[in-house]
DNA sequence: GATAGTCCTTCCACCTACTGGAAGGTCAAG
DNA sequence: CTTGACCTTCCAGTAGGTGGAAGGACTATC
């Protein structure tokens, strides 16, 4: 099969797959004229990576999965560990999210919205002493917040 | 003042102020000696955008916020679209990533978690009938879905 | 004056997970 | 034989930094 075919039935763009093949999630043969050739199990390798990446999970926990997926004697025990930490991760995200949603909408329901420059969201930004109040989350955990 | 002392003072890390300075966010002078000199305006600047970027605010926002910050004319109108804009994304993020804990919530619970080979989780993954019934998230939105 | 230790400088590479685009080879249809 | 769709590789860019190397500057101590 060649790589527009597998993208088509995979969902994943064909560049996607190219990066995959870089990184070795897949080893797709190679015909005489230097096409790639994909197999049905490659194909469903693919299918398998996108659902697993569409639920969030990272590149190195779907070359776990994929090696989990593969090993037909492989323990529930080992798969669910990976889910569970994946669902901590983003029940942890889910609460920072609402903390930085409860006070934003906080700032945004206090300030008028008008053509004056009395802004509450702007004190808070700049007032020291609010800040200290507040409790700013800091660094590690808050990255890009939101894509 | 040195980079040393406004990064404890504003508490962002020296490298990340030099980033700042590279794109543009700050501009000290420099010393004879080809050290940064900040004056306590750019200390200030430093501390609103180390706030406005713990609050979530992509940095091409904190440079209007921070062009707002420095116009004393400005209208709460402009700073609370902003605000608005950005507890929106906020709030659709949450409410993917709450989705994205059921449907990973649901999954663990029903995988038994043992040495047997048996699991939901991958049968998710795996089977195309269960992923149509399913309806997994797609491409735009959800990118990484979690730091 | 020499030396050690800390601070500062620039520059380059790396992180995630792709995506866009250029330059060029291959294949099937008309 | 040409056109267009498909394929290839390679390079660069995204957001927002972070890590580290190589080297200059400053301060304290001997």
């Amino acid at each position: 099969m060649n790589i527009g075919n597998v993208s088509e039935q995979s969902g994943l763009p064909a560049k996607t797959i190219r990066y995959y093949e870089d990184i070795g999630l897949v080893q797709p043969s190679r015909r005489e004229n230097g096409y790639r050739d994909f197999t049905v199990q490659e194909l469903h390798k693919l299918t398998f990576l996108g659902r697993a990446r569409s639920l969030g999970f990272s590149i190195e926990e779907c070359r776990t999965l994929l090696s989990l997926y593969e090993d037909h004697e492989r323990s529930s025990a080992d798969v669910k560990a990976i889910a569970q930490s994946h669902l901590a991760r983003v029940d942890q995200k889910i609460e920072e999210l609402q903390a930085l949603s409860a006070t934003l909408g906080d700032l945004v329901v206090r300030c008028h919205g008008d053509d004056r420059p009395d802004c509450p969201i702007m004190d808070d930004l700049t007032d020291s002493d609010l800040a200290e109040t507040r409790n700013y989350p800091t660094g590690t955990t808050l990255g890009t917040l939101v894509n």
